[in-house]
DNA sequence: CTTAAGTTGCAAACGATTTGCAATTGAAAA
DNA sequence: TTTTCAATTGCAAATCGTTTGCAACTTAAG
């Protein structure tokens, strides 16, 4: 078996580990919450509330119910919110422990993503902080461009 | 008088350089862009469509004229939409020739903004566009932090 | 099994942005 | 200048993603 180079290559997590995090942070593991974790542990990219909808099996949830969920699993820091710049937020699981903080190449044409391993220098970023006075700095970093197969 | 070193110090365009862009690009010049213009260039960072509403002197125009407005100068390149991901879109003026492209500064407590000069490393994103196949790549990135004021 | 707090579905509410359309206006043409 | 007409505006209604109120329903305890 070759050695993975891509750290982005995060293995998927066990459903019995999530839903334990949901327990111990006393939330209920409902019918519509695993479903939408099983969901979000099956894709390596980050899914719109939409998109989640659609790969609910038959008879799946409400909407509310997946915008409720979302929020309840970003305040829990169990996913992690993305915004691509077309307004609808997409959202991708965390692992244990990790503060999912990455960024993406965006497909402008077929809206395709890449997840990207480099992040914005932390000796620029630092130094941005101290001359203008600003602390806890972070930022929020997309890449856009023409994959591949959208080249002609 | 002491040499400016911060490259976002534009200078304010002048209003009959932007009517005269507008007039050049067969568009006319009616009351309410002609305000909108002059907010506009007298704002070192992006408005939103609120923010130039709030500012248009008495019996301003119609908000859906400020959002038709800005979709035009931004398709003609006059200005640029900026995303501070609170849904609302920001708009900022652009040079003659320019592209605009910078970023900001965000402070997540009073909303205070800073432009920023630093750019991500071009080196990389050239690396990041090429490992993945990607043409023209571009990047959106706005940094959030905590400005000296709202530190307790 | 009983129970209470936590969740859900559904519909209404929201905030930002867009759009249809009739009335108005800028600026080219006469 | 005055005429003329396409471009532009105001206003209201429509969209879209997201949030919220509330009554009905589950989950996890006890
Ligand atoms: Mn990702
Ligand atoms: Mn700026
Ligand atoms: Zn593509
Ligand atoms: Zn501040």
């Amino acid at each position: 078996m070759k050695n993975c180079v891509h750290k982005h290559h995060k293995k998927k997590q066990e459903l019995a580990s999530l839903t334990g995090r949901l327990r111990r942070e006393a939330r209920k593991i409902t019918s519509p919450r695993a479903a939408i974790l099983e969901i979000l542990r099956h894709h390596p990219h980050p899914l719109t509330i939409k998109e989640i909808f659609a790969e609910l099996p038959k008879g799946g949830c409400d909407l509310a119910t997946i915008y409720r969920a979302m929020q309840m699993l970003e305040k829990l820091g169990m996913v992690k919110r993305f915004d691509f710049g077309d307004g609808a937020a997409r959202f991708e699981l965390v692992g244990e422990g990790e503060d999912g903080h990455h960024h993406h190449l965006i497909c402008t044409r077929c809206a395709g993503v890449v997840e990207i391993d480099e992040c914005f220098p932390e000796e620029i970023e630092r130094r941005i902080a101290s001359v203008n006075g600003f602390a806890g700095v972070t930022h929020r970093l997309e890449f856009f461009g023409v994959c591949p197969g959208c080249q002609k």
